[in-house]
DNA sequence: AAACTTTCGATAATCTATTATCATATTCCA
DNA sequence: TGGAATATGATAATAGATTATCGAAAGTTT
């Protein structure tokens, strides 16, 4: 075993400047590879490493939430938003937030079992996708 | 590239009954590798590639259906049931369906979405493991 | 600006899930 | 029952996502 990359995000750089900057006004879950074309236009030669790399430590340092979907690879968010769902576009393949939640009450477990949360995915065609 | 795996399921193996059996009779959404442990008891030696190409080879031919979930390795369930969702254990790791649904009018997605489908995860901790 | 430390970018390595390979064992029909 | 076709099991290979490695580049402190 060897021992796992160092790092503290105490320095300010341009590449982490971007993902930052990416993340916070798209204002969707993207994933690592979405992360890196939108910050290429912003640094160029950015490269992948590290968008992973600050993606973990904004997600260590709690800035950003995981946002997993099913048969997905795992997508980030900026961290703090109300409690909400996602839609996943089948034809662009971007996940959107979703608002409205129908309430954990509405959904029941079979009895003996507790529920401590619940995800709702949406399907579907994208306001953009549809309109081409 | 190479030509993929040739099979159609056209005999009767111990191993195809197991694993058809295993599906049947547990009722729930099985990974392959509980396929594989469950089915080990009804045939001795039985090996993951085995289920891997049955679990494809029924998938095919529609009598199992899979069942993705957030973060988690594909499950495989036996199709024909009515509309429903999961439940998924915290402990055990271990997949349910559960009959309670909202109804899909009962999610809105921003205008201009067109919504097709849904899913609803439960996650927490199921009976079996909260009793010890 | 020098020195020091962190971060970057390219890419190799790793990890997990799944599929391909292939020699052996089974099934099933003549 | 003989035999061709199909299936199995062990394991190598593949695929996609993520992490580690390491020399070069850049930030930070003095």
């Amino acid at each position: 075993m060897h021992e796992t990359d160092t790092q503290s995000m105490e320095r300010d750089t341009p590449q982490r400047r971007a993902i930052r900057e990416v993340l916070a006004s798209t204002g969707r879950p993207m994933s690592p590879d979405e992360v890196l074309d939108a910050g290429k236009s912003l640094v160029k030669g950015l490269g992948i490493a590290t968008v992973y790399r600050n993606l973990k430590l904004l997600t260590a340092s709690g800035w950003l939430s995981p946002v997993n979907l099913p048969g997905e690879p795992t997508r980030y968010e900026v961290s703090g938003k109300p409690h909400h769902h996602h839609f996943l576009c089948r034809e662009c393949d971007r996940a959107f937030e979703i608002e409205d939640c129908p309430g954990t009450q509405e959904f029941h477990a079979p009895s003996g079992f507790r529920v401590e949360a619940h995800d709702v995915v949406l399907y579907g065609v994208c306001a953009n996708c549809k309109t081409r």
